[in-house]
DNA sequence: CGGGGGTTTGACGAACGTCAATCGGGGTGG
DNA sequence: CCACCCCGATTGACGTTCGTCAAACCCCCG
């Protein structure tokens, strides 16, 4: 586990952000070191509120590690996740910042996040081309992501959710170096995993034991496998991002 | 039909988007202009394609008048309706218009649209700050409502879920005149109907009766009205846009 | 006077929810 | 180091919502 401490410039482990911004758009150095020197560092307790539904906007934030839920719940307790805010992700970033946030997020894990201000002042200034073009790219995905979950809410059975979802996962968290394309950290209880793909936790884990029966997936103490990507995919109908859908 | 011929400079009635985006900033001479001047109309039949998932995108349009569907359907035929673009609404303008258009829309009705291009390069260049004010303005509402959906389909039932969308709806078409807030235009089926709220056809027609029953609402002949507006909002806890949700 | 698409109805079945109890494992205090 | 605890996972029994299938109905239109 103990990293080289050589000299080496670029060999140290990137930032997610760094990562998923860099691979949605070449980066110039300048770029690269705006998003490197990010500070604002704060630390973050599993229910700490990151931000509100129709509160003013918070200064804006890169998740560095952890989970965070960005939700919903009904006057009866009833709760809806609309997305999951992962390592790499933004925090009030990238949906539009104006004032009032559209939805409550919450801290699931603990987190660290880092403030995104000068990456925000630079893409509103047009300063850095290749922000820009990261920021465009990463709007539209999270866009991509609401859709996928209407059609997992709208139109697919539980198990096809759930395999939809966690490949999703699976490809998000590869894109900032988590997952190795097979095993991957998912720190979720059955109930949170219930509560964004509008399932009870019971069908969730009934649902969970079918996937491993049939040899798909495997999940135990917070890290995920999947044993059968492309069976999933077919199950799922799932398309990995930047390919066409048909 | 006939409209008046006289020299009235804004008597006459405002397209619809005209009234959508000056509904969300304030307006100059010169935007009012450059909108009430967008030209290229052109007419769509029932079932054209306006925007193909994956496909390069098309010219942004305006609608005119005329409803369309955001849509997805799986390989098995099922389908999900991601969002309705009611006139007033914009196609391939708000959503991010990288190339790639994220879900494909069909006209649902006959339609008119013009073309939005002016509109977008006016944006872009930051040339007219009420433009972009309302630009974003509509971007953030779209998105909210991409929210809702999700919350419809992941945590209400089929009953606040029909309640829900035709209170959305009703909101909609006020923001562009189409709406007395009691009886408003409803071209769908209750076909489409079902693939929006993620149900089947028969169980959105038993849906509607029960709702019928309840004195909550009527729907006849592509016209719905609302009798109960207070009570319909309770059941869905629907929040119209602008109030803040608690 | 036929058609044809959309709506409505009934009978039945499957997917999923609820309730409640049990299990299991990891963390913690003694 | 061990017993206890607590949260989350699991299981079973049962209920409900919603889906499917298929037929009838209704209306508008040619």
């Amino acid at each position: 586990m103990a990293e080289r401490t050589l000299p080496q410039k670029t060999a140290a482990p990137r930032q997610p952000f760094v990562l998923r911004l860099a691979s949605l758009a070449r980066l110039s150095e300048p770029e690269l070191d705006l998003l490197s020197g990010l500070g604002g560092r704060e630390a973050h307790r599993p229910g700490d509120e990151l931000s509100v539904a129709g509160d003013p906007a918070r200064r804006p934030r890169f998740i560095v590690s952890g989970w965070a839920t960005n939700q919903h719940i009904l006057s009866d307790g009833r709760r809806q996740v609309f997305s999951f805010a992962l390592p790499g992700d933004g925090l009030g970033v990238y949906p539009r910042m104006t004032p009032p946030a559209l939805y409550t997020s919450i801290a699931h894990t603990p987190m660290v996040t880092v403030d995104a201000t000068p990456f925000l002042d630079a893409v509103r200034t047009a300063a850095m081309p290749g922000l820009v073009k990261a920021f465009t790219a990463v709007a539209r995905l999270e866009d991509k992501m609401l859709l996928d979950q209407i059609l997992r809410l709208g139109r697919q059975t539980a198990y096809e959710r759930v395999a939809h979802f966690l490949l999703e996962i699976d490809d998000r968290l590869a894109a900032v170096g988590l997952s190795d394309r097979r095993r991957f950290p998912l720190p979720l209880t059955q109930e949170i995993l219930a509560d964004a793909l509008g399932l009870s936790v019971v069908h969730v884990n009934r649902t969970l034991q079918q996937l491993r029966r049939d040899g798909l997936i495997e999940w135990r103490s917070g890290q995920a496998s999947l044993l059968d990507r492309d069976l999933l995919m077919n199950v799922a109908e799932y398309h990995t991002p930047g390919r066409k859908p048909l």
